[in-house]
RNA sequence: AGGCGCGUAGCUCAGGGGUAGAGCACUUCCUUGACACGGAAGGGGUCAGCAGUUCAAAGCUGCUCGUGCCUACCA
């Protein structure tokens, strides 16, 4: 069965236009479920099984899906074409922060707020939110033609995804594994949240060093601190110097009367201090700092928070309270240069956290969370690669292990509403703790009936680290599960190698005892023309749908195909995809005529190994070395391989030289029509088949039109292989074949000949071997280098002639009298320059005395051959020159 | 500060020990019954620099210069 087609000549127009090819393909597969392995026959056929990425509901595709979905494809159909059974599991992200932050937004601008309208009202505007974002990224997958399995579709925050959410939870903890805490955490103020360590981004502001007099206690003088943030003096609970710092180390032990305040804090001693830094003398703030938070554990300081989770001190800063951050600064500078204490302030340039949802300022702070403690499961998934799982490229594996090397504990609560709700309960009668899958009734210790649930929600990855089991059914039991775990690649971006892989790793090794890929394939990240990443908030992202409008998404997925080499970066031009959309064209073009010289029914068979046509052997050849190719690239991810081999294969093989080789055969009588119509069937169809994966909807179409299709091409089989189809020796001699043609094509060429001319020829042959091919060859050469004679062995070359060799070959034109014979000479001279580079080129080589003793034989035959004959060619082309020149 | 990568034709990029490739752009000719989104023939490159290894280096090694990214506890 195939899509309703328009008929007659509107199907096969001039050019390829992919809209409507498109769209009633895309019905095509959707309505037939075809990508939906039964649950009921899994089994047999090895499986293949991948997990998408769950793009964001957050907007619309970009570049980077677009690569990522193609990239997916292409494998996921190429292994249904090697008979596995192939699961692709399609879904989306709730993306807690970020999903969050777009409709707070557009609350704002109704001027509300998300406290105004209450949790539970809120919620609902982020779900209606969600179902017109997340079709909308569900129809983009589909424009993409990504052969994912709808049926299965999951959703992060769906019922069955939030059931595994909360058995996880609930185990880690009983395990020991969650615990919650009061701890120095990232907190961003404009999200009102913690984030996790990986969520910050770093990025340059220009500050200054203040440089501050802390009185010593008994009043011999001052110890000087230099500070980004003199504003948290305030908090100080100690000065820290370096312990074999000779200026300091006499002073550890003793007290500094904290200015402003006039608190006695100690001085210690650490050598995590850099004596080159600053002073160096640290001041140490142990509620907002991390590092100070550190030095406060170890030494035992006070912990004394002076701002709160707006941003604004507390009631700890005394006459300073209730200020902003900044008025905060300010006010505590101008209180210092009063005093005296300002000793000097320095232009300085330093790193300060930003959230990576909305870009605003991090601070640290201290605050009640929940975390993973994640030493033990870092160290599990660290010895799986790559012992279980691969990561192509490799060199990523490095970045890999030192993540989980240095990793900290993950800080998994947020202080927001869209997300999973943290499942622990407070008795409102005895205040124990309760951690459970189900809300319970009462609780279990004193039966009070009134229990608070946590307010706070789960980070967003928490529940992407599971995707690769709760998508498939856990904690059920299921068939899915049983045989697609673990999946066998994991298709993504190198950006979230940390926030989602390492904990993809970390989660699946625990629950499922297994890593849950056997391996991670890290593309590119896109980029625009000038190598900046594309996003949307740049306004440099070249956009996928506008590309696939302009161009079709054949043209778009074989661009990004072909720009998929690894470990680099991908700056995609617009102007590539272009190029692309013209080989569409050409496939399209190629198959018309194909069709037109084929008829309603398959062609009758012809033994492959025993076709005469030496042009038929060739094309055959070269399309058993595609397969190879093909077959070898893509288990590698050698996508851009794959896809030159076809481009090449298709464009300069077949449309170049085979079809214009079967032209004449297709004007002949029989047998030779019917061999070529039958060779030309068989390459055409075979090369469709291997195309597929990569531009799904040219080909489909091209396939419903080909005589003897049968079922739609997303379902067949790669082609067989053919052995005896593999000729290197004739491939060679069709290789000459072509030179041939080419030599008289540049003579004509080069001294303007019209091409309507046909001309007369002569060839002086290399030796007998090719006498022999050349000869029998003869009606090829006169159709493809349009001459009206070719005769061989000339008694004598005419005076009008020009010459060119080919693999040795002398073949000289004749000329039509009126032919300027100086450009000729020219040429010649031209011609005779680069034999003679070439040649003294290779001579050099083998003057080597190394070389011959040292190299490989049939290299060493190769080059002599060629000098041989080079310079046979050159005393050719001398004499002709010579006798031209009289 | 460490780690990773990249510097190849005018531009965007493949390739990778044994005669330099693609797309776009450029020159000339061609509407030859698939295709001008095309065909034919060309021009254009000391493959960043230097030194090594090798019979042979654009490729491997080291250093230098340029450039990008990632990680990190420089107050």
């Amino acid at each position: 069965m195939s899509p309703s087609p328009p008929s007659g000549e509107a199907r096969f127009s001039k050019g390829y236009e992919p809209a409507d090819v498109e769209r009633r393909w895309r019905d095509f597969w959707e309505e037939g479920r075809s990508f939906s392995p039964d649950a009921s026959l899994l089994s047999g056929a090895e499986p293949f099984s991948i997990v998408i990425p769950p793009p964001n509901i957050t907007g619309n595709l970009h570049m980077g899906h677009a690569l990522n979905l193609t990239l997916q494809d292409i494998l996921c159909r190429h292994f249904r074409q090697m008979g596995r059974q192939v699961l692709w599991v399609p879904g989306e992200d709730h993306a807690g922060i970020a999903t969050q932050n777009v409709v707070e937004r557009r609350l704002a601008q109704e001027g509300k707020t998300r406290h105004d309208l209450g949790r539970e009202e809120f919620l609902a505007r982020v779900w209606s939110w969600k179902e017109e974002y997340g079709n909308n990224i569900r129809r983009q997958i589909k424009a993409l033609g990504a052969s994912v399995d709808w049926s299965r579709e999951r959703f992060t925050l769906d019922e069955g995804l939030s059931r595994a959410v909360r058995r996880v939870f609930v185990r880690l903890y009983n395990e020991g594994l969650i615990y919650r805490g009061r701890y120095i955490i990232n907190w961003c103020h404009r999200c009102h949240t913690a984030l996790a360590d990986d969520e910050v981004e770093f990025a340059p502001q220009k500050t200054f060093l203040w440089h501050i007099r802390y009185p010593l206690e008994d009043g011999s003088g001052a110890l000087v601190i230099a500070t980004t943030r003199p504003e948290t003096l305030l908090g100080d609970s100690a000065v820290a110097v370096h312990p074999e710092d000779g200026r300091y180390a006499r002073l550890i032990g003793s007290r500094v009367r904290l200015p402003l305040v006039d608190r006695l804090i100690p001085v210690i001693g650490d050598s995590y201090v850099d004596r080159e830094f600053g002073t160096g003398a640290l001041k140490v703030t142990p509620c907002h700092d991390f590092n100070d938070w550190n030095l406060g554990q170890k030494h035992g300081l006070d912990f004394i928070q002076i701002l709160d989770d707006e941003g604004r001190t507390n009631a700890n800063a005394g006459p300073f309270a209730g200020l902003s951050g900044e008025e905060a600064r300010r006010r505590v500078v101008a209180a210092l240069e009063e005093r005296g204490l300002l000793k000097k302030v320095e232009d300085y340039e330093n790193n300060v956290g930003h959230c990576y949802r909305c870009r605003s300022l991090v601070e640290p702070l201290v605050s009640e969370q929940w975390f993973v403690a994640v030493r033990a499961l870092a160290a599990r998934a660290r010895e799986a690669v790559p012992a279980q799982t691969r990561i192509f490229p490799e060199s990523w594996g490095k970045t890999y292990y030192a993540w989980l090397d240095n990793i900290r504990d993950w800080c998994i609560s947020r202080q927001i509403w869209w997300g999973h709700r943290i499942p622990a309960w407070t008795c409102g009668g005895c205040g124990k703790l309760l951690v459970l899958e189900e809300a319970p009734q009462r609780c279990p210790d004193c039966g009070h009936a009134s229990l608070a649930q946590e307010e706070d929600v789960l980070d967003t990855w928490f529940s992407s680290a599971l995707w690769p089991f709760s998508t498939l059914g856990w904690p059920d039991e299921t068939p899915e599960l049983a045989r697609f775990y673990p999946t066998s690649v994991l298709v993504t971006g190198f950006d979230i190698l940390f926030f989602w892989v390492a904990r993809m790793m970390m989660l699946g090794l625990h629950f499922m005892d297994r890593a849950p890929f056997r391996h991670v394939y890290l593309h590119a990240l896109v980029r625009d023309a000038k190598g900046r990443k594309m996003s949307k908030s740049e306004g440099n992202a070249i956009d996928p749908l506008e590309m696939i409008q302009k161009y079709g998404t054949d043209s778009l997925r074989f661009t990004l195909a072909a720009f998929a080499a690894m470990g680099r970066d991908i700056r995609l031009s617009e102007e590539r995809i272009e190029g692309y959309r013209h080989f569409m064209n050409k496939i399209w073009n190629a198959s018309r005529f194909s069709l037109l010289n084929l008829e309603a029914s398959p062609p009758d068979p012809v033994d492959f190994a025993a076709v005469p046509g030496l042009h038929h052997r060739w094309i055959l050849h070269r399309l058993e070395e595609l397969k190879e190719t093909q077959a070898a690239a893509l288990p590698e991810y050698r996508f851009n391989d794959a896809a030159q081999a076809l481009y090449v294969f298709f464009w300069s093989d077949f449309c170049d030289w085979y079809l214009e080789c079967v032209k004449p055969d297709m004007r002949a009588g029989e047998p030779l029509r019917t061999q070529a119509r039958f060779v030309l069937w068989t390459v055409l169809r075979e090369a469709m088949i291997l195309l597929h994966p990569f531009i799904p909807f040219l080909t489909s179409e091209i396939w419903s039109l080909l005589p003897g299709a049968g079922r739609d091409l997303s379902s067949e089989a790669f082609p067989p292989l053919r052995p005896a189809c593999r000729d290197a020796a004739r491939a060679g001699r069709m290789a000459m074949i072509q030179e041939v043609i080419a030599a008289a094509r540049t003579i004509r060429a080069e001294l303007g000949i019209a091409p309507s001319l046909r001309l007369a020829a002569m060839i002086r042959p290399r030796d007998e071997a090719a006498r022999a091919v050349l000869e029998e060859q003869r009606p090829l050469i006169l159709a493809l280098a349009r001459l009206e004679s070719l005769d061989f062995d000339p008694g004598s070359v005419p005076r009008f002639s020009a010459a060119h060799m080919a693999c040795g070959n002398e073949i000289i034109v004749v000329l039509a009298g009126a032919v300027d014979q100086a450009a000729e000479i020219l040429r010649l001279g031209r011609e005779l320059a680069k034999l003679d580079k070439e040649r003294a080129l290779l001579q050099g080589k083998l003057a080597n005395p190394g070389y011959e003793r040292k190299a490989p034989p049939e290299v060493v035959r190769r080059d002599r051959a060629r000098v041989e004959e080079l310079l046979k060619a050159e005393e050719r082309l001398k004499a002709l020159r010579d006798r031209f020149a009289d």
